[in-house]
DNA sequence: CACCAGGGTGGTT
DNA sequence: AACCACCATGGT
Protein backbone atom coordinates (compact mmCIF):
# COMPACT_ATOMS: atom_id res chain seq x y z
CA UNK A 1 0.00 0.00 0.00
CA UNK A 2 1.43 3.28 -1.16
CA UNK A 3 1.55 6.18 1.54
CA UNK A 4 0.62 9.59 -0.18
CA UNK A 5 3.17 10.76 1.45
CA UNK A 6 6.07 8.40 -0.12
CA UNK A 7 3.78 9.83 -3.50
CA UNK A 8 4.51 13.62 -2.68
CA UNK A 9 8.02 13.14 -2.23
CA UNK A 10 8.48 10.81 -5.16
CA UNK A 11 6.46 13.87 -7.20
CA UNK A 12 8.30 16.63 -5.66
CA UNK A 13 11.88 14.44 -6.67
CA UNK A 14 10.64 14.01 -9.93
CA UNK A 15 9.26 17.23 -11.19
CA UNK A 16 10.38 20.16 -8.56
CA UNK A 17 8.29 22.83 -6.40
CA UNK A 18 5.56 24.16 -8.26
CA UNK A 19 5.19 27.24 -6.43
CA UNK A 20 1.23 28.14 -7.23
CA UNK A 21 -0.38 31.23 -5.91
CA UNK A 22 2.31 31.64 -3.39
CA UNK A 23 0.18 33.53 -0.89
CA UNK A 24 -1.25 36.81 -2.85
CA UNK A 25 -4.34 38.47 -2.66
CA UNK A 26 -7.40 35.88 -1.69
CA UNK A 27 -9.86 37.92 -4.11
CA UNK A 28 -6.97 37.58 -7.10
CA UNK A 29 -6.76 33.71 -6.30
CA UNK A 30 -10.36 33.18 -6.10
CA UNK A 31 -10.70 35.31 -9.59
CA UNK A 32 -8.20 33.49 -11.07
CA UNK A 33 -9.59 30.12 -9.89
CA UNK A 34 -12.53 30.60 -11.85
CA UNK A 35 -11.14 31.98 -14.98
CA UNK A 36 -8.84 29.16 -14.79
CA UNK A 37 -11.14 26.62 -15.60
CA UNK A 38 -10.69 24.29 -18.99
CA UNK A 39 -8.45 26.74 -19.83
CA UNK A 40 -4.50 27.06 -19.71
CA UNK A 41 -3.13 29.47 -17.17
CA UNK A 42 -1.05 31.57 -19.38
CA UNK A 43 -4.17 32.43 -20.43
CA UNK A 44 -6.02 32.90 -17.40
CA UNK A 45 -3.57 34.82 -16.37
CA UNK A 46 -3.21 36.95 -19.08
CA UNK A 47 -7.15 37.96 -17.79
CA UNK A 48 -6.21 38.32 -14.74
CA UNK A 49 -3.54 40.91 -15.38
CA UNK A 50 -6.16 42.36 -18.30
CA UNK A 51 -8.59 42.76 -15.05
CA UNK A 52 -6.14 44.64 -12.64
CA UNK A 53 -4.86 46.95 -15.43
CA UNK A 54 -9.07 47.86 -15.34
CA UNK A 55 -9.18 48.08 -11.57
CA UNK A 56 -11.25 45.23 -11.40
CA UNK A 57 -9.64 42.94 -9.17
CA UNK A 58 -11.43 44.20 -5.68
CA UNK A 59 -14.70 43.07 -5.24
CA UNK A 60 -16.61 46.63 -4.64
CA UNK A 61 -15.59 47.58 -8.34
CA UNK A 62 -15.96 44.04 -10.32
CA UNK A 63 -19.76 43.49 -8.74
CA UNK A 64 -20.64 47.04 -9.98
CA UNK A 65 -18.58 46.65 -12.97
CA UNK A 66 -20.47 46.30 -16.76
CA UNK A 67 -20.73 43.34 -17.87
CA UNK A 68 -19.52 43.86 -21.17
CA UNK A 69 -16.85 45.23 -20.08
CA UNK A 70 -16.12 42.10 -17.93
CA UNK A 71 -16.69 40.17 -20.61
CA UNK A 72 -14.27 41.69 -23.08
CA UNK A 73 -11.56 42.13 -20.84
CA UNK A 74 -11.10 38.59 -19.29
CA UNK A 75 -11.99 37.46 -23.44
CA UNK A 76 -8.25 35.66 -23.42
CA UNK A 77 -9.31 33.32 -20.98
CA UNK A 78 -12.17 31.49 -23.60
CA UNK A 79 -15.76 30.85 -22.76
CA UNK A 80 -15.71 34.33 -21.76
CA UNK A 81 -19.69 35.16 -21.23
CA UNK A 82 -20.15 32.40 -19.33
CA UNK A 83 -17.52 33.34 -17.02
CA UNK A 84 -17.71 36.52 -16.66
CA UNK A 85 -21.28 36.42 -15.35
CA UNK A 86 -19.89 34.06 -13.02
CA UNK A 87 -17.14 36.55 -12.09
CA UNK A 88 -19.50 39.17 -10.89
CA UNK A 89 -21.54 36.72 -8.97
CA UNK A 90 -18.54 35.81 -7.32
CA UNK A 91 -18.45 39.54 -6.52
CA UNK A 92 -21.46 40.08 -5.11
CA UNK A 93 -21.65 37.03 -2.83
CA UNK A 94 -17.81 38.62 -1.04
CA UNK A 95 -19.63 41.40 -0.72
CA UNK A 96 -22.43 40.20 0.65
CA UNK A 97 -20.29 38.07 3.19
CA UNK A 98 -18.69 40.71 4.67
CA UNK A 99 -15.60 40.74 2.64
CA UNK A 100 -12.77 38.40 2.09
CA UNK A 101 -12.42 38.79 6.12
CA UNK A 102 -16.09 37.69 6.11
CA UNK A 103 -15.10 34.46 4.70
CA UNK A 104 -11.91 34.12 6.49
CA UNK A 105 -14.26 34.05 9.49
CA UNK A 106 -16.58 30.69 8.50
CA UNK A 107 -15.60 27.08 8.88
CA UNK A 108 -13.90 25.21 6.12
CA UNK A 109 -17.88 23.04 5.60
CA UNK A 110 -19.77 26.31 5.84
CA UNK A 111 -17.62 28.20 3.19
CA UNK A 112 -17.15 25.34 1.15
CA UNK A 113 -21.04 24.89 0.92
CA UNK A 114 -21.49 28.87 0.46
CA UNK A 115 -19.01 28.48 -2.43
CA UNK A 116 -21.35 25.21 -4.08
CA UNK A 117 -24.20 26.97 -4.03
CA UNK A 118 -22.62 29.63 -6.65
CA UNK A 119 -23.22 28.65 -10.33
CA UNK A 120 -19.91 28.26 -11.92
CA UNK A 121 -18.36 26.91 -8.24
CA UNK A 122 -18.41 22.75 -8.76
CA UNK A 123 -16.07 20.83 -6.19
CA UNK A 124 -12.88 21.13 -8.08
CA UNK A 125 -12.73 25.04 -7.91
CA UNK A 126 -14.19 25.61 -4.78
CA UNK A 127 -11.83 22.84 -3.15
CA UNK A 128 -8.96 25.15 -5.11
CA UNK A 129 -10.12 28.36 -3.29
CA UNK A 130 -10.58 26.72 0.13
CA UNK A 131 -6.59 25.40 -0.19
CA UNK A 132 -5.39 28.44 -2.08
CA UNK A 133 -6.87 31.24 -1.38
CA UNK A 134 -7.73 30.74 2.35
CA UNK A 135 -5.28 28.02 3.80
CA UNK A 136 -7.45 25.26 4.45
CA UNK A 137 -6.54 21.70 4.42
CA UNK A 138 -8.51 20.46 1.57
CA UNK A 139 -7.42 17.66 -0.90
CA UNK A 140 -8.53 19.02 -4.18
CA UNK A 141 -9.80 15.79 -6.38
CA UNK A 142 -9.31 15.84 -10.32
CA UNK A 143 -9.20 14.25 -13.62
CA UNK A 144 -5.51 13.94 -13.10
CA UNK A 145 -5.77 12.78 -9.41
CA UNK A 146 -7.90 9.89 -10.60
CA UNK A 147 -5.90 8.59 -13.24
CA UNK A 148 -2.86 8.64 -11.30
CA UNK A 149 -4.39 6.78 -8.95
CA UNK A 150 -5.65 4.30 -11.08
CA UNK A 151 -2.17 3.50 -12.38
CA UNK A 152 -1.39 3.35 -8.95
CA UNK A 153 -3.94 0.91 -8.47
CA UNK A 154 -2.52 -1.38 -11.30
CA UNK A 155 -5.97 -0.43 -13.46
CA UNK A 156 -8.17 -0.53 -10.69
CA UNK A 157 -11.08 1.64 -11.96
CA UNK A 158 -14.11 3.48 -9.94
CA UNK A 159 -12.22 4.54 -7.13
CA UNK A 160 -14.51 6.81 -5.28
CA UNK A 161 -13.44 10.66 -5.15
CA UNK A 162 -13.86 10.20 -0.63
CA UNK A 163 -11.72 7.08 -0.73
CA UNK A 164 -8.95 9.45 -2.53
CA UNK A 165 -9.78 12.14 -0.11
CA UNK A 166 -9.15 10.05 2.95
CA UNK A 167 -6.11 8.34 1.00
CA UNK A 168 -4.15 11.42 0.54
CA UNK A 169 -5.23 13.35 3.97
CA UNK A 170 -3.95 10.45 6.05
CA UNK A 171 -0.33 11.26 4.87
CA UNK A 172 -0.72 14.81 3.88
CA UNK A 173 -2.52 16.80 6.77
CA UNK A 174 -1.38 20.41 6.22
CA UNK A 175 -2.39 22.98 3.75
CA UNK A 176 1.05 23.86 2.66
CA UNK A 177 2.09 20.47 1.16
CA UNK A 178 -1.56 19.75 0.07
CA UNK A 179 -1.34 23.04 -2.12
CA UNK A 180 1.81 21.40 -3.33
CA UNK A 181 0.89 18.19 -3.55
CA UNK A 182 -2.04 19.31 -5.84
CA UNK A 183 0.37 21.37 -8.16
CA UNK A 184 2.82 18.14 -8.28
CA UNK A 185 -0.33 16.44 -9.65
CA UNK A 186 -1.35 18.77 -12.25
CA UNK A 187 2.36 18.59 -13.56
CA UNK A 188 2.69 15.13 -13.18
CA UNK A 189 -0.21 14.70 -15.90
CA UNK A 190 0.55 16.91 -18.01
CA UNK A 191 4.14 15.75 -18.35
CA UNK A 192 3.32 11.93 -18.54
CA UNK A 193 1.60 10.04 -20.88
CA UNK A 194 -1.86 8.90 -21.04
CA UNK A 195 -1.94 5.29 -21.67
CA UNK A 196 -3.09 2.76 -19.29
CA UNK A 197 -0.17 1.22 -18.02
CA UNK A 198 2.17 4.11 -17.67
CA UNK A 199 4.88 4.49 -19.80
CA UNK A 200 8.11 2.89 -19.31
CA UNK A 201 10.15 6.71 -18.44
CA UNK A 202 7.27 7.69 -15.97
CA UNK A 203 9.06 8.58 -12.59
CA UNK A 204 6.44 6.84 -10.70
CA UNK A 205 6.91 3.64 -12.61
CA UNK A 206 8.22 1.70 -9.64
CA UNK A 207 5.61 2.47 -7.30
CA UNK A 208 2.98 1.52 -9.96
CA UNK A 209 5.16 -1.34 -9.92
CA UNK A 210 5.11 -2.12 -6.00
CA UNK A 211 1.35 -0.53 -5.85
CA UNK A 212 -2.23 -2.32 -4.59
CA UNK A 213 -4.82 -0.59 -3.76
CA UNK A 214 -6.01 3.08 -2.76
CA UNK A 215 -9.41 2.24 -0.95
CA UNK A 216 -8.21 -0.76 0.75
CA UNK A 217 -7.92 0.19 4.60
C1' DC B 1 -5.60 20.76 -39.64
C1' DA B 2 -6.71 18.57 -34.87
C1' DC B 3 -6.06 18.56 -30.06
C1' DC B 4 -5.73 20.37 -25.51
C1' DA B 5 -5.90 23.38 -21.21
C1' DG B 6 -5.39 23.91 -13.21
C1' DG B 7 -14.56 22.48 -15.00
C1' DG B 8 -19.32 23.19 -14.64
C1' DT B 9 -24.08 23.23 -16.30
C1' DG B 10 -28.24 21.61 -18.23
C1' DG B 11 -30.56 18.19 -20.87
C1' DT B 12 -31.28 13.35 -22.31
C1' DT B 13 -31.23 8.29 -21.68
C1' DA C 1 -26.46 7.47 -12.09
C1' DA C 2 -24.01 7.79 -16.53
C1' DC C 3 -23.42 10.06 -20.58
C1' DC C 4 -23.70 14.30 -23.75
C1' DA C 5 -23.13 19.00 -26.07
C1' DC C 6 -21.86 23.23 -24.97
C1' DC C 7 -19.12 27.14 -23.56
C1' DA C 8 -14.34 29.89 -26.68
C1' DT C 9 -9.53 31.54 -26.60
C1' DG C 10 -4.62 30.74 -27.53
C1' DG C 11 -0.70 27.53 -27.95
C1' DT C 12 1.38 23.36 -30.15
Amino acid sequence: MIRAEELYASLLAAHGPQHWWPAEDPFEIITGALLVQRTAWSNAALAVSELKRESLLEPAALADADLQVVEQTIRSAGFFRTKAGRLKQLARFVMASGGIEGLERQSTSQLRDALLRLNGIGPETADTILLYAFSRPVVVVDEYLRRLAERLCAGRTGVEDTALRRWISRGLSDSRRLNEMHALVVAHGKASCRRRPACSTCPLRALCLTGRSVSDA
